[in-house]
DNA sequence: GCAGACCGGAACGATCCGTTCCACTGTTAC
DNA sequence: GTAACAGTGGAACGGATCGTTCCGGTCTGC
C-alpha cells in the first residue's frame, strides 16, 4: 500500500497527479482553438468534473495566465537551446521551427490580454527579447538573413505561420512547416534550394470554413 | 421642396440614404476587428440607433452575410482587374496586394460560417476559385512563381497577411504590405531586388497586446 | 473504520446580446 | 394645412452563456 513518501503513482494520489497533467493539456488544446472557450469546455474535453479544474486553479484568469506562462518558458527554453546550436542559420531556422511546431504564439499572444500579467512573466518577456535579438544577430551575422530584417519581424512571421489553422492538427502542422518555409525563404539571402514541404493545400481544404458553426 | 424623382440628397430621404452607407461601413469596420462583435456596437459606431440597422436587414446573420458577399465581390472584381494587366507576374502581385489592402481575406473567411450561404455566393466562390487558378497559371508562365507553388497556396498568403494586426489600421497596412513582401520574396524563383517596404515594427509596437483587454 | 482529500456536476447569479416595440419627428402627398 | 407615414432612437425583454459556488458521494491513507 502506498504512503506519501517513495512510492508513485498508485490510487487516489495517482489519479490526482494525472489529472494535474491531463488538464494543463486539455486547457491547452481548448484555448489554442478559442481563447474565449468557457472553463467547462476545458473539463469537459479533460473528461474531468469542474471542481477538478477549481481544485488547481482559483479561477479562469489564473489558468489562462499560468497556461500562457508555460508557453513563455517553453519560448525562453527553444530559444536557449538554439543559441547552443554552432550553425548561426541553422540555430535560427531551427528555432523557428520549433516554436511553430510547438503553437507557442498562440498561447503567449492570442491569451495575452485576457489576464493580469505577474511581474515574472514581464522579467521573462524582457530575457525572450534579449534571446530572440541575439539569435536574429547570429542570422545577421551569417550573411544568410536579409539586411533589412529587425527582430521585431519575428513577431510577424510567427503570426502568419499561427494564422495557418485547419480542423485536423497534424493537418496544420504541415501547412505551418509550408508557410514557414515560404516565409525564411523570403527573409533569405540565398535563393531556396529545396521543394516547399508537405502535401501542398488541396482543393476544397478549406471548405470547411463555410460550414455553418454552432 | 424635393419631390421623390429628380432632386438627390434632402431631408429625411437624404438622412436614410446616407444612413445606407454609414452602417454597411460601420458593420465592416466593426466585424473587421471582432467578427463576434455585437449588433449594437456597429449602431453606435455608425451613430445611428439600432432601428436603422434592423430596417435594413432581417437580423445578424443578414448582416454579416450580405457583408461576406460584398467582399466576395471585391474580390471578383479585383481578380478580374487583375487579368486584364498584361504582365503575368504584376498581374499576380498587383492582385494580392490589393486584396491585402481592401482586408477582403477577414470579410469573407473570418465571416464565414456564421451565417447560411446563399447559392449565389456559392457561385461567387467557384468563379472565384476560377480566376484565381488563372491568375497563377499565368504567374506560373511567366517563369517567376516557384513551380511548387498551387492555387490553395494563395489562402496560406492571404491568410498569414491578415493575421498581421495592430490598433492602428494605418499601420497594420504597412506592415501587411512588409508580410506580403517576405510572402511574394520566397514564392518567387529571382531574388528580391527591393529592401523591405515600410518603417520597419518597431520595439514595443506590439506591447498592446499585453495591456488588459475588457 | 474514520477523517478528509478529491471529485462530479447541479444550481445560481451575473452578464451579454439579438430582437421587438413604442413614442417621436420631420416629410410627403393631397 | 394636415393626415398618413417612412424613418429613427433607444428602452425593455427573454433567452442564452458562463464563471463560480456548493453539496453529496467515493475512495484513500493511516
Amino acid at each position: 500500500m502506498p504512503t506519501t513518501s517513495g512510492n508513485a503513482l498508485a490510487g487516489r494520489r495517482a489519479q490526482a497527479a494525472r489529472n494535474d497533467e491531463v488538464i494543463l493539456e486539455a486547457a491547452r488544446a481548448v484555448f489554442l482553438d478559442d481563447p474565449k472557450a468557457p472553463i467547462a469546455a476545458v473539463a469537459e474535453r479533460a473528461g474531468v468534473g469542474i471542481s477538478a479544474l477549481y481544485r488547481r486553479y482559483a479561477g479562469k484568469e489564473d489558468l489562462l495566465r499560468q497556461l500562457c506562462h508555460a508557453g513563455l518558458r517553453r519560448y525562453l527554453a527553444e530559444a536557449e537551446a538554439a543559441l547552443a546550436e554552432p550553425d548561426d542559420w541553422a540555430a535560427f531556422t531551427g528555432f523557428l521551427a520549433r516554436i511553430v511546431d510547438a503553437d507557442v504564439h498562440s498561447l503567449t499572444v492570442h491569451l495575452a490580454g485576457t489576464f493580469a500579467p505577474t511581474e515574472e512573466m514581464g522579467r521573462d518577456a524582457v530575457r525572450a527579447g534579449e534571446l530572440a535579438t541575439a539569435l536574429v544577430d547570429r542570422a545577421h551575422a551569417s550573411g544568410r538573413l536579409r539586411p533589412d530584417v529587425v527582430v521585431q519581424d519575428l513577431g510577424l512571421l510567427l503570426e502568419g505561420c499561427a494564422a495557418v489553422r485547419v480542423p485536423d492538427p497534424e493537418r496544420t502542422g504541415q501547412l505551418r512547416r509550408r508557410q514557414l518555409a515560404v516565409l525564411l525563404a523570403g527573409l533569405s539571402t540565398v535563393p531556396d534550394a529545396d521543394p516547399l514541404p508537405g502535401p501542398p493545400p488541396a482543393a476544397g481544404e478549406f471548405d470547411w470554413r463555410w460550414r455553418q458553426r454552432t
